[in-house]
DNA sequence: AAACCGGGGCG
DNA sequence: CGCCCAGGTTT
């Protein structure tokens, strides 16, 4: 222990009162909570990392139904995985679940190796929090969580400034989180934790008045309760820009590129994109020869999570074109194939359509 | 509409 | 390491 956190209780002390608060209003009957074999606390960690726990619920025991070990689930086909994942989302951590089960039978026997963090947290999916929850809670040895409920808990109590997600931030959390952690009764004091963090501790409207430890949190004691956890800081988005062309043949259908399989709007239909006019003008001149520019249309801003898109799209004209090459199409506005498009393209190609019908349909 | 969430992957 | 991502839910 390089350096104590300033203790607003002692650990035995702080470790009592939760316990007491938790025997009288914590969770005790949940599906997972019956029979905690590794396997089963393992499979409701994972869910309950995207998904509350009145929905996970039915998803669990669907999931139990079907795969009761971890050697069933390691034999299944991913699809059938998968489509009992169908709802939940986040995909990967489903594809990370079967991939681990075949690992646990591969590598470990058949048996989650419950005695080493180091190997739980290797396992793909599981990282450090979830390793240390499926530990105390399958075997009742003492080990650490730090999931969302926690951190909020902690850093309210102990108004722990910065966003939890600075590396900083994390290690006075975790440091926190040891602290606090007991010996005995670990696994009621970590569900005892997520739930003061679930129930009463929450993001927007903590019940304070109900909490054991009004009286020693700091957030609390400063009226800022609200404050913390401090969130993500948003930085500035850069914006990027595109000319996307508009290639529209005498009927009025539009040439469609595939996007890349991975990646932004990977595998959807798109327009061709350039990074200004003068780019676009000279791939006109090899893979379009004849076209005729028109008027580019006033541009618009997409916004991404972490850039803005600032679109130009460049209408232009062509007779014919002879091939249009792999992973290219004709996209007849009036007649739209079943494909999937990048969101900004879909209104750019419904913008279009009552054009096309009246060009093709005039002198 | 924005914030949120644990771990994986990438530069 | 620092940053981004997924994708459905909550606020």
């Amino acid at each position: 222990m390089s350096e104590m956190p300033p203790a607003i209780l002692p650990p035995e002390r702080f470790q009592q009162r939760l316990l007491e608060w938790f025997d009288e209003h914590g969770r005790h009957d949940l599906p997972w909570q019956q029979d905690r074999s590794p396997y089963r606390v393992w499979v409701s960690e994972i869910m309950l990392q995207q998904t509350q726990v009145t929905t996970v619920i039915p998803y669990f025991e669907r999931f139990m139904a079907r795969f009761p070990d971890v050697a069933s689930l390691a034999a299944a086909e991913q699809d059938e995985v998968l489509h009992l994942w169908t709802g939940l989302g986040y995909y990967a951590r489903g594809r990370n679940l079967h991939k681990a089960a075949r690992v646990v039978v591969e590598e470990h026997g058949g048996a989650f190796p419950v005695e080493s963090l180091e190997a739980m947290a290797a396992l793909p999916g599981i990282g450090r929090s979830t390793a240390g929850a499926i530990i105390a809670q399958s075997t009742g040895r003492r080990a650490v969580i730090l999931d969302g409920n926690v951190k909020r808990v902690l850093t309210r109590l102990h108004a722990v400034e910065g966003w939890p997600g600075r590396p900083a931030v994390e290690r006075r959390l975790w440091a926190l989180a040891e602290h606090y952690t007991p010996e005995a009764r670990v696994v009621d004091f970590t569900q005892a934790m997520m739930d003061l963090g679930a129930t009463l501790c929450r993001r927007g409207q903590p019940d304070c008045a109900r909490c054991p430890f009004e009286a020693e949190c700091l957030a609390h004691a400063r009226g800022e309760e609200k404050r913390f956890p401090e969130s993500k800081p948003k930085k500035a988005v850069p914006t990027r820009t595109t000319t996307m062309l508009l290639l529209q043949d005498r009927e009025g259908r539009v040439l469609l590129e595939q996007r890349p399989a991975s990646g932004l709007w990977g595998g959807l239909w798109s327009l061709p994109q350039f990074d200004d006019r003068e780019a676009l003008t000279a791939w006109l001149a090899v893979h379009a020869p004849g076209s005729e520019l028109e008027t580019a249309w006033t541009p618009f801003t997409h916004v991404f999570s972490h850039f803005r898109l600032e679109i130009t799209p460049q209408p232009a004209r062509i007779a014919r074109l002879d091939s249009v090459g792999e992973a290219r199409r004709w996209y007849d506005p009036r007649d739209p194939a079943s494909v999937g498009l990048a969101a900004p393209v879909k209104a750019l190609l419904a913008s279009l359509a009552p054009f096309a019908l009246t060009t093709t349909a005039g002198p």
